[in-house]
DNA sequence: CAAATCTAGCTAGATTGTCTAGCTAACTTA
DNA sequence: TAAGTTAGCTAGACAATCTAGCTAGATTTG
């Protein structure tokens, strides 16, 4: 039994995050505008930036786009001179991407304010509801992550 | 070996948003595929379900997308069956936009997975810590607003 | 070791969705 | 009533992704 008090705490919990998520979408806007690139794009550059060498296939599966798609993409990005096309030492057909260290700084500088921003909220938080909010948003991500993974119709 | 644990909340805290910002473009995809109708069509839907009556217009600053395109767009839903066009009562201009129920059942159906695990989330938790993290989401969502509005680059 | 198969990446052309430009009709104001 | 504003639409341009199909390098197999 629900009891009638925590109810509007789980609303809201709920609101708040389908606000976020319609949220998300605007975010990458203003910050592929910042950037001067198209939304995609830098969702492909903050894939690159994490280290992880990458290909062109590699990039078009984490952007869930075609590689024929991630190809244009990363002419795009190579022809602005945010990534460089490296030939792999083992594997003569594949290329690793590499982000141009200029790139690396303007994404990051660019996401500054933001960052800048939760880790003010964050800090602001006791430890332990800290915490509490640490181990929600793990719950969550993993949440959407089975969702969005999810075929549309369950065999 | 450092377990995830291990890091400053903050980090986790700022990471676990970012990635939740990533997923957002995901799950926003695997809705629309679900219904069978692109992205921006099911944020309109969405939009329109909140029972707010909207025009055209009214839609495309939402969605942040051009008056034009909202017509168009408009056009795509309502020969889906999704929406109907109704004449405004008082303005001749107007259209008042109405979702059908048939949409607005589908669109719940789709959504339910995931709404019910955040539910199921949420009701977890112990009220006070349900409150924390409501009191969170709020403030971040007010953050990335805030970014998302800010202009590119300050005058 | 040579043939068949697979994989990474690319090119070309079709498709889709948003954009700009510009229009009409209706409302508002001086 | 004339001028200006607003809601919505149409037409055509543009940008990004898609499908189809290709080449070259890697892998497997008889």
């Amino acid at each position: 039994m629900t009891s009638v008090e925590d109810r509007p705490v789980a609303l809201r919990v709920n609101l708040a995050l389908r606000e976020l998520l319609a949220l998300a979408h605007d975010v990458q806007v203003a910050l592929a505008r910042r950037l001067g690139l198209g939304a995609t794009d830098v969702q492909a550059l903050q894939h690159l930036a994490t280290g992880v060498p990458m290909g062109t296939v590699d990039l078009a599966h984490a952007l869930k786009i075609r590689s024929a798609s991630a190809t244009v993409l990363v002419d795009r990005l190579e022809a602005a001179g945010h990534v460089r096309r490296d030939p792999h030492p083992r594997d003569g057909r594949r290329v690793t991407l590499v982000v141009s260290e200029a790139a690396r700084v303007e994404v990051r500088a660019a996401l500054a304010p933001l960052v800048d921003a939760i880790t003010r909220l964050t800090d602001g938080l006791p430890p332990e509801q800290a915490e509490v909010v640490a181990r929600f948003l793990g719950d969550t991500t993993e949440i959407l992550r089975t969702y969005a993974a999810e075929p549309p119709e369950a065999g």
